[in-house]
DNA sequence: CGTGGCATGTAAACGGTTACATGATTTA
DNA sequence: TAAATCATGTAACCGTTTACATGCCACG
């Protein structure tokens, strides 16, 4: 009777989408929630029984519509009431764990320049981040209906951009100082500009 | 021969500071990555038997200096050697798992209300953070020493800061907005401003 | 017909937390 | 001497990922 968090965030996508299958739940939290919620196949198929055994969810029509076969689920009212109980208790941190900031703590005892490397590979990351989210933005925005989901989407959204704008512009600017920082320690005397070719 | 991230972060700490004991590095983890990184006692203590067993910790002094009895580590050359070729290797984003968001997104399924006691609880978590992060900052500025981790230690703090800020003012804004919106469902006649002392 | 992707599933391993057990030391 | 806290440790449990197994369907 109790319930991992795999549990909800099935219950919550067919809540907003009716008959998804295991497979289709698995694309559209990778879609949808990509940038916060993660879950695997191993996670998904099993936690599915589990919630058509407690009666949380029910199967509804293997679709064989053309495609393949597979099973699709839909919410039952119990399932809608239990996420309802769930939505309303407060949210719990995870354990924090970033493993870009804790080498980056490190970052003297590592080789020179391994720090700016990471930076440069954050960025890279957090610009990909970025340019994804603003592209749901703008088919958001273009979807344009009444769907009573979308204002909680836009604020969900709002937050992934600004995490990721501001970590972009940390980066940026930790790059200049890092690389003050690093090529200080790195080539203390050369003046010439000149390369040798190794 | 393979190693989880707890191994480095005690071999990280004690590559910053030597003959500190398991509890010692449980209290500096906590103080000083707590806003990035945890570990327990029940991951501390076998690992750090296990990184003596491999040679890269060694007991260094059961400090029993006016204290209690505790066994205090350092670090060997193989252990700093295997902490560098870690800090090289590219970071690795562990899987997103943020519960707020989550709940936000759903939270047009949620009883009225509910979003926006979310988001006034992480403004509240956020603050606190902030206040934690600009305390170590200002005690850093007033080390003020040639100890060559300090940048680094400022570049990561700095990050914190950022990402605390940006998800802080994000928080004023949505609670604005959700107030708006959620008010329009749940009284949507009211006029008056008595209040019944139900 | 064979290959590659779709779709479902399972077993094992892993990393980690939690809860518990223990004793020693300080403080009241 | 009682309570609180320091300090170390262990066992059980949990959630999750990974790797693997399988079969179906579409396409060349």
């Amino acid at each position: 009777m109790s319930h991992n968090r795999t549990a909800y965030v099935l219950l919550g996508g067919l809540s907003i989408q009716s008959n998804l299958s295991g497979y289709e739940l698995h694309q559209a939290i990778k879609e949808n929630f990509g940038s916060f919620w993660g879950e695997s196949y191993g996670q998904i198929y099993p936690t599915l029984k589990r919630l058509v055994a407690e009666g949380l969810i029910e199967a509804s029509g293997s679709a064989t519509a053309g495609k393949k076969r597979r099973q699709t689920y839909a919410l039952t009212d119990a399932g809608r009431v239990c996420l309802r109980e769930w939505l309303a208790q407060p949210f719990q941190n995870d354990p924090p764990r970033n493993e870009f900031m804790l080498k980056l703590f490190f970052g003297h005892e590592a080789a020179p320049g391994v720090a700016l490397v990471h930076v440069r590979e954050l960025n890279e990351r957090n610009r990909r981040m970025l340019a994804t989210l603003e592209g749901i933005e703008k088919m958001a925005r273009a979807y344009q209906s009444k769907d009573p989901n979308l204002p909680y989407w836009m604020l969900t959204l709002g937050l992934g951009l600004a995490l990721a704008r501001a970590a972009l512009d940390w980066g940026e600017s930790a790059l200049a100082e890092l690389a003050a920082m690093e090529v200080d320690t790195r080539e203390p005397l050369k003046t010439s500009e000149a390369e040798p070719s190794s």
